[in-house]
DNA sequence: GGTATGCGTTGACGCAGATCAATGCGTCCC
DNA sequence: GGGACGCATTGATCTGCGTCAACGCATACC
């Protein structure tokens, strides 16, 4: 789960080239399963458009999502031999694929590129820390409230600044994001709009009282 | 927090020369910081001995504990600019420590060094995502049993397998580190010790029935 | 229209784990 | 010795969130 529009910023043209005719555009539709947790990973996916849930799962059937992947994200490197997490589709979703030899071939000759890409594993190790505090540490309602400014942050960074989030997941996948339940989930959103500090609308969530939320996730 | 041994593994013996030609050894008291979380970090630090604590501070004080280093970890790799977490020594700690600089500048000359740290890198976020399943999805007795487990394990990688598993960190650090307040992390451990499956002993824990422990870890 | 299915909300109640408080038990230092 | 301090344990009580259950409200299909 990293930009590959930053680690694709440090390739030459002639090296875009090379990457985009190793790739595969895929479609998958609502629900698909993009890849599955333990299964060999042969492939290597960029999200061109759509949102894909990340999660694991407990024999017993407790999930955990470890992640949203937004356009852009790049899946499938943080792991040898077998995928860590599952993958799946919440609505359409195109992706591009690359074989994992290519992938791995195309690595070990392009230093510059390996560097971005370790940056960018770096990052999302920065940003797992973040969520182990959320996860050990915050209540339920600053959970949620640093879940919607987190998605907003990220939906400006890819260039669709606004203070209405979309929120394309259910109920459920959020809650298995914040190790909640689906009725804590929506009773604090419940609550989060009878304070005004945000307005439940169709699809999302429009942030109304961002300095409030702010000083909540201190 | 990377295993400099296996980072080293694929060094030549004059890189390797080089590599300590660099380090300086350092020496920390029990309870010493070896960095702060927000400084800008000048340093990269390779674990000698003894075990550091890893963790982040919420402005009220809540604090999570994202890791312990045992020796062979590496720490300072996941920032930018600056520290993304506090480390301090938990009992007296020797560490290498290397300047930002010189361990940017031997990176960037040494393309396989880099993807030993990426691979490195890719580990740590596996088990960050596993961290996560733990804080948000296991009970305080799962919890637990998962914590000793990870312990046993990675002190048999280091080369002293035992079924007695030293803890030298408090339980406090514990259960910052489990999403648990100190007081559950005692009982769990008492409780534990009554059903047979754990011996307490001073300093660390006997493991008595490891089949009913990784039953619970599942 | 009817009813089935999926998702979300709301309420009543229960419990795992937090909080508050006391006690034990080392080690250190005077 | 004695008391001060840090850490761990244990008990009593409280509470945030989970569990169980009902209901609302779409869209879909017959």
């Amino acid at each position: 789960m990293v930009r590959l529009v930053s680690v694709c910023a440090s390739l030459s043209d002639e090296e875009l080239a090379l990457l985009e005719s190793l790739a595969h555009h895929t479609h998958f539709a609502s629900g698909a399963t993009l890849f599955t947790q333990g299964r060999e990973a042969h492939s290597v996916y960029n999200i061109t458009e759509g949102v894909v849930r990340l999660y694991k799962l407990l024999s017993d059937g407790r999930r955990q999502v470890v992640g949203f992947a937004l356009p852009g994200d790049f899946l499938g490197l943080a792991m040898r031999d077998a995928f860590g997490f599952s993958a799946d589709a919440i609505g359409e979703v195109t992706a591009c694929s690359f074989s994992r030899s290519a992938y791995t071939a195309l690595v070990d000759a392009k230093p510059h590129l390996l560097k971005r890409l370790h940056e960018a594993a770096t990052h999302e190790l920065t940003l797992a820390h973040e969520q182990m505090m959320l996860l050990g540490r915050r209540s339920a309602e600053e959970k949620l409230v640093c879940f919607l400014l987190g998605m907003q942050q990220r939906w400006a960074r890819l260039g669709k600044p606004s203070v209405t989030v979309p929120l394309p997941m259910t109920r459920q996948d959020i809650a298995d994001f914040l190790g909640l339940t689906i009725e804590t989930v929506s009773r604090t959103f419940t609550r989060l709009a009878k304070d005004k500090t945000i307005l439940i609308v169709p699809g999302g969530v429009r942030l109304m009282n961002p300095e409030r939320m702010n000083q909540l996730a201190a």
